[in-house]
DNA sequence: CTGACTGCAAATAGTTTGCATGACG
DNA sequence: CGTCATGCAAACTATTTGCAGTCAG
């Protein structure tokens, strides 16, 4: 299920959003990849077609885009940068590794069940979840053991 | 399973660093606490009993801590902060009101099959995984749906 | 037309770094 | 005693805000 940038505009529309150049460039470079974006990426790629867009737009519409849920912030580990990633399409997860910082996507989680229960149990709707398993990857296990994670 | 202060001591020790006392502080305001402490907060408390003691310096030992593998950053919703957990203790994952910004705690997730099968396949060592449903609570959704999350 | 949107520049806030002093082991 | 740790201040980076001009509706 993917939102078209039609549907999109349609819906800023009705919540009173006006549809102005600048945020359908960066609706579209939102919409044209399926990668987390920080602000300043997307601003990068904004830039090429229309240079003149500042940052702070970028920030500013997707603050919007957020409000209406369109899209949703998720954190990778290291450096706590807020990045962003158009939720609708079919969610994935990482598999991060602590000490390089290479990152695995999967997509399968089984979490529905899980899911379910706590909507009964707490009466929220749930919109979407964020899951990441931190760890070292293999290439990082060969080299070093710099961790101490057990209870050795 | 928890880990003892002195027990964080003689890990301390054993990878070459020292134990000082804005450490031991540091450390028991962490271990003193199961919430999720900003480096700010962490700070704060510290504080209260060594005044003098840098937020800098928190920083730095929370780097290492995270080295260690003895805390882990997580992220919630809205502020992209980093916050921390200790994680040692039985892990738990949150349920977020993406409007109001309640936070709900639970613990069994279930994730061991998950787990093993991303081990196998990856070959990746992981330590610890990070959780987060996002949704609406309870009181946000009878108030007003400002969300356009469905298809509809 | 009018209010919402934009870009600029300045202001914040969080985090990192350089350096001289001090303390653990 | 040597080395690592600390605290201060300055540097950086990311994000937010104020404002005047511009534009969608």
């Amino acid at each position: 299920m993917k939102y078209s940038e039609k549907k999109i505009e349609t819906l800023l529309r009705q919540h009173g959003f006006k549809i102005t150049p600048q945020r359908r460039t960066i609706l579209r470079a939102i919409t044209l990849t399926q990668e987390h974006l920080t602000p300043a990426a997307i601003h990068e790629r904004v830039c090429r077609v229309h240079p003149s867009i500042g940052l702070v737009t970028i920030y500013r519409t997707l603050e919007m885009l957020t409000k209406l849920g369109l899209i949703c912030e998720i954190h990778t580990g290291g450096n706590c940068r807020s990045y962003l990633i158009r939720r609708p399409l079919e969610h994935h997860h990482h598999l991060i590794c602590a000490n390089c910082g290479t990152v695995i996507d999967f997509t399968d989680c089984d979490l529905g069940g899980l899911e379910q229960r706590l909507t009964e149990e707490t009466g929220f709707k749930i919109n979407g979840h964020l899951l990441e398993f931190l760890g070292q990857c293999e290439h990082c296990l060969k080299r070093k053991a710099t961790s101490i994670d057990e209870n050795t």
